[in-house]
DNA sequence: TAAATAGTGTCTCTGAGACATTATATT
DNA sequence: AATATAATGTCTCAGAGACACTATTTA
């Protein structure tokens, strides 16, 4: 945004404006990156080194710089913590989170984001490093409101600050995207097979699609969905028929009317 | 929340804090109300005095105090703003605008709201106020970039900072939610016909309702959305039948399948 | 040829669109 | 009685659920 001064007057009280004493407050971005590792739906996240929270697992982010917005700060920031090539990577905003005291240092502001990328084939920089670890969301205590009562032997981690509740809504974000977007086809790389697309919605939503047919029949039914190419898989996932291979659509198109999540997110459902 | 240092040596480490060098902003939480009045979808600009954007129209908001949350900070506003009861009033957040330059003075961030009133009998508070105005949404122009380009004697009202943009998502987001929410309820007394509430759908989406009967059926078959009263309209809308009154479900219920709008929102085509 | 995965055909049932009809008020 | 608004009945068509079947690969 450029903005035009209305004229000299203007333009001289804006040269010698002084920043009043505005309540002041700092701003970071944080992102929930989801990927799909071995049928799981993962999180990354990243373990505190000082306090607070120290030892606690948050999510990725950092301060936004003066000069960049918080959609920025957050592409910066997942450039850094996962050094992939983050142009074609799906970021949306999520919320902010401002609750006074939720950091006890001082008055920090979170604008969390969601990213999703694809399963890469070449494990991610920050996945080496001790402190970065994706973690499947099914491992995850979200529900709980103070997640520092975990023990600490228990084998699910500690979210730090009120990430668990961010990781949550993000979660329930994609869920809910899925009825009725093409969101999916993010989580995937350039072509893929609907086989591989139905076990993201699977996997996503923690539920089993009712019925193969009638999911084949939704994406090929939606303009900009999916667009086939010539090709078949090269390496079926085992025995079985290759499958034809398709591109995600490109457009951005919605689902109308939704495909439903009929059952709530067990997995256990899925294994059966 | 609470926070619960792990141990003495964490507990002194908090105490001789002292925030470092971080980017600091300022916050304001704005807020998108919105009300039908006259058959018109209307949102609650207040005229600004003084630079920057001095004579623009900009939404109601303000600095968020150091002790409270952004949706805190949205509720008090509209309280001032308006000297309505905000209790009952739908208030949820929209998003956070970050762009480093959209406040010509310092960097401010503003978590916008969206908010929705029922049209009162009586006049809100600001609406005497020469600076404070309902303006019907049709009446602005909400999708050019640079809203400042606007001649002053246009007819049209100029919106300050990235206002525009703001009213714009608000506008999408009430008109999205419609189709899978009861939202609309939000728009309407205590009690109110079938026809009023059809109303208030074709005032936001700025196009009529495809047809009379199956929006009963499907207001009526939607568990959660309206209840019956024993109540008829005392005072009908001129000649006609009575309406039977109903009240709004109570619960946050979701239509499944999705209402469609099915044109665009073109106003012409309510009227005809 | 058996097993496994991919893909097609088609019947049914739900619900939205459309049209017609009945009901209850005012003037 | 004429007019205006509210409410019900029902036919049709699109699309989701379900079941049966065909196709193409590997072991």
């Amino acid at each position: 945004m450029t903005y035009r001064p209305s004229g000299p007057e203007e333009q001289r009280w804006l040269e010698h404006y002084k920043p009043g004493d505005f309540p002041s407050i700092s701003l970071t971005s944080d992102v929930v990156l989801f990927t799909i590792r071995q049928g799981a739906l993962c999180v990354l996240l990243v373990k505190r080194g000082g306090f607070p929270y120290r030892d606690y697992w948050a999510l990725p982010g950092g301060f936004v710089n003066q000069d960049e917005s918080a959609a920025e700060g957050a592409r910066r920031e997942l450039q850094e913590e996962t050094l992939v090539d983050v142009e074609g990577i799906h970021l949306e905003q999520l919320a902010t989170y401002s609750e006074p005291y939720r950091d006890p240092r001082m008055r920090v502001v979170s604008v969390a984001h969601v990213a999703i990328l694809p399963d890469m084939p070449t494990p991610i920089g920050s996945d080496d490093a001790a402190d970065a670890h994706w973690w499947a969301v099914d491992d995850l205590n979200l529900d709980d409101e103070d997640a520092t009562e975990y023990e600490p032997a228990h084998d699910k981690p500690r979210l730090a600050f009120d990430h668990a509740k961010i990781v949550k809504d993000g979660l329930e974000r994609v869920r809910a995207k899925f009825e009725y977007s093409t969101l999916a086809t993010k989580f995937l790389d350039d072509t893929f097979s609907l086989s591989e697309l139905q076990r993201i919605y699977e996997t996503v939503w923690g539920a089993p699609i009712v019925s193969t047919e009638n999911f084949r029949r939704k994406v090929l039914s939606t303009p900009g969905f999916v667009m086939p190419t010539d090709q078949k898989t090269v390496a079926p996932s085992g025995m079985g028929r290759p499958s034809l291979l398709y591109r995600a659509g490109g457009g951005d198109t919605l689902l109308q009317p939704a495909m439903l999540r009929s059952a709530p997110n067990r997995r256990e459902e899925i294994a059966a």
